[in-house]
DNA sequence: TACTAATTTTGTAATGATTTTAAAAATGTT
DNA sequence: AACATTTTTAAAATCATTACAAAATTAGTA
């Protein structure tokens, strides 16, 4: 399940988008750690590797990923935009509203065809809102 | 299909909020406008009819109408934040990446059943993106 | 290997959306 | 009218992101 160095680098050759060190901590953050990082949580992350490493940098590098079609950049709340990585099968998203998780859901059989006549549908984002098992737990053992 | 100015006002009495004339100039727009207008947008209406209005009275009128369940606010691109009516039939969204507008689209039938084992969902929201009829029309038709 | 061009990265400043805050204005209550 | 509460304002602060130009790195080639 996880996507090794040799495959990201023929991803990006496939894009033609160089390989450079900070573009492949980049993806492999966004593509292997499970969750659904902001641009802010992937350069915390690999700042730890790198710790010369810019904002902008990690901001050129989504932007890069994104339009080689290798990411995915999540419309999901209001605040700051999550990343996910593209090549993997429809899925929908799931938001924890109480720890603010991001979490994969299984996509409804035949979403994907539901076209409105007329339009020209590039894209479809299922988001569901709510409460996870955890915190649906942790709120039922609690008092506050 | 308009909600008059007694509707609105009842509505916010039954949230215990203060109908005040601000707030229900905002909710008169989002509810009745048929756009999915943002906070700017709803500020740039309503400075029409009320040159003293200040940006935060919308922010705050935005705020005070969603937490009391009048108004929805669309997750729907990573800039500004969009807002509904949120007491209509169960509907999901197009937001045509041309012209940037955001049309009302049926729910395909069994979506607001489709919810994962341990999760409670309290909402959902299905956002297509693509080209309009208009736009894809627009294309055709010229050489750009 | 050295030279030159192209690309990537950096750091800072700018922008746009939203929130904070404290004071002023309006409203409701007695 | 007098007082308390709520709403609105205006300005500053914050947060995410973008713009920009210079510096560093990398490739292609003589």
């Amino acid at each position: 399940m996880n996507i090794d160095n040799t495959t990201m680098i023929r991803m990006l050759h496939d894009s033609k988008i160089r390989p450079s060190v900070h573009r492949l901590a980049v993806l492999d953050y966004v593509a292997n750690s499970g969750t659904h990082p902001t641009a802010d949580d992937i350069y915390a992350e690999i700042s730890k590797d790198y710790p010369a490493v810019s904002r902008t940098t990690v901001y050129n590098s989504l932007h890069t990923l994104v339009d080689g079609g290798i990411l995915k950049e999540l419309e999901i709340d209001n605040g700051s935009a999550h990343y996910d990585f593209a090549r993997q099968s429809p899925h929908s998203h799931f938001k924890c509203r109480n720890c603010g998780r991001i979490f994969d859901m299984a996509l409804p059989a035949g979403i994907a065809e539901v076209v409105s006549p007329g339009f020209r549908v590039d894209a479809a984002e299922l988001c569901f809102a709510g409460a996870c098992p955890e915190c649906i737990d942790r709120n039922k053992n609690s008092n506050n």
